[in-house]
DNA sequence: CAGGATCCCGCTAGATACTG
DNA sequence: CAGTATCTAGCGGGATCCTG
């Protein structure tokens, strides 16, 4: 068949790429962290007490309840939320406690490997905070040239 | 007024909150490194000549021609890879050479900037090797208890 | 060769309403 | 209280065509 040749290859290339660049630990990674509500919740059941995420201290993992977080992190629909939770329990990242009183009560808390993962998160903030000024003050300066 | 009382209270709280989730660094960095392509094009442009993009060495950046970018990131459209290009010549992570040949010819490098966030996706990497394998042994297990 | 402009589509987040 | 289900709109991203 002559009427598949060059085009069909390159497709082929392109989805043998995909899948080896899909099947890279980092890009796993990455595509966890860089979902929103991940980052946010593991700020919330990583931090201590306050309500502040921007503080951090290497605290031990703070059981939350599902409506503590839902309060915590004003802007999470019930949708995302328990999306969230679910994809990161399931990853070992955080562990589920039904307790069956009689309103139920479910709590949340990082496991060992989510702890880990928080640690992470606090060097990317690190290094964010070194070098993220740089960036935005390079972007302005760009913006200022272009037209 | 009492036609906007909690309802509006909840959405100004839910809009100052993501606001300032906006404003964090940190965020703004996962935003920036969690986009597929960029994560590549630093990867392609901070290794060495290999066009295996696992294979990382800490060596110089390795500019790079457009056409070439396009080759070995195999699965790009122009519009992402120009699209990309950009953000990040605009953040100040690479640098962008336009040499007047006859056929146009630009190229591009990675600044030091880039060559520093570069490095922190080698640490990211290395986490990813360490716990991922955990990640996804937990999310095997649990997909097999479910129903 | 390098890149701008356009159209189009799938995905996914969000809002709403219902249940145990 | 802690979810589940559905419906919809918005947008990121790809393919395609065109320029300097």
């Amino acid at each position: 068949m002559t009427t598949m040749t060059a085009a069909q290859k390159k497709a082929q290339a392109k989805a043998e790429y995909d899948a080896f660049v899909a099947a890279c630990p980092s890009r796993k990674l990455l595509d966890r962290i860089s979902d929103k509500w991940v980052t946010l919740i593991l700020a919330a059941l990583g931090s201590d007490g306050s309500h502040q995420l921007g503080t951090h201290c290497a605290g031990e993992s703070r059981s939350m309840r599902y409506s503590e977080l839902s309060r915590l992190l004003a802007g999470v629909s019930q949708k995302m939320l328990t999306q969230t939770l679910r994809s990161l329990e399931r990853d070992g990242l955080v562990t589920r406690t039904v307790t069956p009183t009689v309103p139920v009560t479910v709590t949340y808390e990082l496991t060992d490997l989510g702890l880990s993962l928080h640690q992470l998160m606090r060097g990317l903030k690190s290094w964010a905070e070194t070098h993220m000024d740089d960036v935005l003050a390079n972007r302005a300066t760009y913006d200022t040239h272009a037209t």
